[in-house]
DNA sequence: CAGGATCCTAAACGATACTG
DNA sequence: CAGTATCGTTTAGGATCCTG
């Protein structure tokens, strides 16, 4: 198939675009961590927020309603006690997390080659 | 097709590993933008600031140093007066970019979608 | 033009304590 | 267990002024 030579980007560049606000959330420093994360599996809060390293409470909570509210995290709560409440990702979220898998992945994969790129030039000014 | 049934996750859940800095950086507010920005060519620096819109002169400068340093940005500075300098991507930056560019891509083309889900939500809680 | 230096505000973040 | 509330700290971010 023919690739288009110049694709248009849409509002993603103008100030008031809502794109920009579901990029954050996707994008955020613990978003993409859940997000990459509830592609394995469901999880419950605190098992997810042990998976996470270094997340604290407010922060895991935060982000989940975030991704919530985006429609990309399913919450199920089982009326029981104690509660017991899992985390899953809805079929928009299967796909952003995809996305954003891929960029993580990239990124594990390069890392060699983007520290040695790093500590080239850092040598360079020592500060 | 055998796929893998579970790909083993690198160190991105621990909370030392060097691939959340350079994650923050791509997925960073401004990161995200220039990159996409960048994707499409070379551009001085007043001219990646009105591209991208709202960003200040310190976030982009900041941005941009943080891009170079992870090797994903080439910073070419002419030599005249007044300065010349302009900002493209290093092949590594392009491959970045083009992953940072589907995301944003995905979002951008589902926003509707998104949006939809979001009101819906909303709705049911008003405060 | 490209950006560094400075100052200041707002938001993100984390730790702890507490509740249904 | 799964959070919310509160508080204090840290960082991000923006506005302005200044220089090579």
């Amino acid at each position: 198939m023919a690739m288009s030579p110049k694709k248009q980007r849409g509002e993603l560049f103008s100030v008031a675009c809502p794109s920009r606000q579901v990029l954050q959330n996707v994008t955020s420093r613990w978003g993409v961590l859940v997000l990459v994360a509830l592609l394995e599996g469901t999880y419950r809060f605190s098992d997810l927020r042990r998976k996470v390293g270094g997340v604290s409470e407010k922060m895991l909570s935060q982000t989940l309603q975030a991704l919530e509210a985006d429609g990309f995290v399913l919450r199920t709560a089982h009326p029981v006690v104690p509660p017991h409440v899992e985390y899953s990702l809805t079929p928009m979220g299967t796909e952003v997390a995809r996305e954003v898998d891929s960029l993580a992945d990239w990124i594990e994969g390069n890392l060699y080659r983007i520290m040695k790129q790093r500590n080239a030039r850092s040598a360079a000014s020592a500060h």
